[in-house]
DNA sequence: ACCTGAACACCGTTCAAGT
DNA sequence: ACCTGAACACCGTTCAAGT
């Protein structure tokens, strides 16, 4: 016996956080295992199933926390969970986009949504899901755009007049008006990544507080109607 | 002068809602111009920007209506512009995804952000924008699934006992518990399509409902506390 | 059970060259 | 300005065959 479908599971998650969604490859996974590209449809019919095992990996740890420790950490907080979820798809390189895709096939049926239910009734589960599902995978698209902008744009001062918008990654500040105001300073341009106008992870907590809000409202109103 | 940018963005949108975002490649829209794959390179840097200009064109309807007619659509109503900015996505194959990730680049600057900010502050504009993409982008992969599971699944009865997690595809009732009470019954699997059990569209707009709620609940407050 | 080797029908992008 | 033709370094998946 060689290798395992936990070691491509484990191979293939190496790969996408090293190299990223769109290099993760069943031609790189299969090179990571020192093995050929075909010997990997021993373990797993198509790469679909492949990147839907990575995604069960991704999320393993997250669930509610039954610790009955009075104190922090509650049990079976919503808040929690949603902020335990949002992190463990950032831990690894398009985490979000991996898990988002495949929990969208089980929607209501995914582990996470049902603890969510029984905790906030179905529609809350399913609108803190979508939307920590959303934030993560803006935050991820917006911080690895930001890294990448961070590394070209020594070069990319004046390259004439934009016919139509211009490349996104090359652009940090979008706007044609704020172009003059910022381009073309002789610093590098360090606080691209950290960009304190936007940040993610403040934004995500303040997003979920308003739909907690949302969902404490509704209870207070079914309470006045009864 | 043979083919403009917007021919080429024309012909892209047109591939994608036929063929689907994993068939958009730049070899299938240069052929739908009846042009070799490298004219492309003439109007656009690389495919991320053609992407990019795509995402534009399908939220160019998208805006706050100013009309000032008394009636239904009062002008600037945020929960008539996510739904509108949903059906926009909706509207043409893998149009979430390609939204969703080019809003990404500019977070905090895209139009529509902006127009939500001016109705219920940059906090509540996030919230229901990043709502919006993930609700929209789980809508159409789910859809998409079930189609596919829908043409698949006559053949995909018994296959075995399966190793680990199953194709999503194949199994629409994925728990194992449940399997046994739904598989294997004679009448052709009609309504995975429709799935009464998860109305899509009613769930989104009870989220947004739950969404403005909780901002409702934070201005009052913030009435109390003035 | 797990893997090799070869093949098939594809990709995005570059570049010299044409009109 | 807009395009061709050829090339480079890649894809996912299948299939007969080995051990």
């Amino acid at each position: 016996m060689r290798n395992s479908l936990a070691d491509v599971v484990a191979a293939a998650l190496r790969v996408l956080d090293e190299q990223g969604l769109e290099n993760c490859s069943m031609r790189r996974v299969a090179a990571a295992l020192d093995v050929q590209p075909s010997a990997l449809y021993h373990h797993v019919p198509n790469k679909q199933t492949l990147l839907a095992l990575m995604a069960d990996e991704i999320v393993l740890g997250v669930g509610p926390r039954v610790t009955t420790v009075s104190g922090a950490g509650t049990a079976g907080d919503p808040r929690r969970l949603c902020i335990d979820l949002r992190e463990a798809m950032l831990a690894v390189r398009d985490g979000a986009d991996v898990v988002a895709t495949a929990t969208a096939f089980r929607l209501g049926r995914s582990r996470i949504e049902n603890s969510l239910a029984q905790l906030v009734g179905s529609d809350g589960a399913r609108t803190l899901l979508l939307y920590t599902f959303g934030h993560a995978q803006s935050t991820q698209t917006h911080r690895q755009a930001a890294a990448l902008g961070a590394l070209v744009d020594a070069g990319a001062a004046v390259a004439g007049p934009p016919a139509a918008a211009p490349p996104a990654a090359a652009s940090p500040a979008a706007d044609p008006a704020a172009g003059a105001i910022t381009a073309r300073a002789d610093r590098p341009a360090v606080d691209l990544t950290v960009d304190p106008a936007v940040d993610l992870d403040a934004s995500f907590g303040r997003g979920l507080d308003l739909i907690l809000a949302g969902l404490a409202a509704r209870e207070a109103a079914e309470f006045v109607t009864q």
